[in-house]
DNA sequence: TATTGTTATACTCTATAACTATA
DNA sequence: TATAGTTATAGAGTATAACAATA
């Protein structure tokens, strides 16, 4: 049966039923949100002078250095060919450093400046502003809820979420 | 102050807490997450003869008939001309009905026929599987609360999302 | 003249492949 | 020969603008 990998099928029919019978697909409720979420996080990023991508490698970065360009960009889910002129940007902005490792000149150390991080940190707090005030939509269990799974489903593995 | 707009500053440190202090962007959470969705739907619906788009488009039909194509793209967030070449598709496979209407022969009336809603409800079930897979990875109350919450932000006006 | 749908054009984003330099 | 980074090319997806039909 399809729905034999769930819990239980009580499990199942409770949640349905929470929905009214009738759920909805989660990309289908997700996608349009991401959308309209990173529409209102461009004007703010712009206001920072960071691109989408730039705010993203600065994110990675300000957690920790990453010692090659292919792995920050494997980091963020991008091509490696694709955060180049998004690093190019970030270095002449003076927000990240981009030096040739000397014990293998071939790759390039990156890590947030002071500046970056500074810029990072302020980005954040104003879309993290936006963010609460659609938080507050919700009643304080379920925004709970909501971003603890949140934080669940966004750190499975690809294999994870494509099945075994 | 950049949180005034919270519910009340308690609820937001208690949060901020439940998190460990270290909250992550909505959407960087959500967007990785919802290209993995994608990703994942891609082949099931390629194994029901649909795209993403046509899926889009039998999905809202489903509900209830459009009376212009126009309309439709708007109710799925897209361009106008992006989706001829779907209702062009779905047309010859038999799965949506596209008709001049009678009273204004410029629109084009849209419904889904029965066998577009024996392949979308197919798909659905494959998809919704595919998902509740996933979602078995939360705590069954996490799992009502982040169906619920999705539910609610995904449902909110695009005006509402930027603020007002 | 305004509106619906369509087609044509141009633009952006992305991936693939070729290239340079280091090893 | 292999790897990190870069550049060049081509392809997909999208939006803008021009067009045809109907009102």
């Amino acid at each position: 049966m399809i729905y034999s990998c769930l819990p239980s099928v009580n499990e199942y029919l409770q949640y349905m039923t929470d929905q009214g019978g009738e759920r909805r697909d989660l990309a289908a409720m997700l996608a349009p949100l991401v959308r309209s979420l990173i529409a209102i996080e461009l004007p703010v990023l712009a206001a920072h002078g960071i691109s989408m991508w730039g705010y993203a490698v600065l994110s990675t970065l300000d957690d920790s250095p990453v010692r090659t360009q292919a792995a920050l960009a494997e980091a963020i889910g991008a091509d490696k060919t694709r955060i180049i002129g998004t690093l190019d940007e970030l270095q002449q902005s003076g927000l990240i450093s981009r030096d040739p490792d000397p014990d293998d000149r071939r790759a390039r150390l990156l890590s947030i400046t002071p500046n970056g991080r500074k810029a990072r940190r302020s980005a954040r707090a104003a879309i993290q502003a936006n963010e609460d005030r659609l938080l507050a939509e919700l009643s304080p269990a379920d925004r709970r809820a909501f971003l603890r799974a949140a934080q669940t489903l966004s750190t499975l593995s690809p294999e994870d979420l494509a099945g075994s």
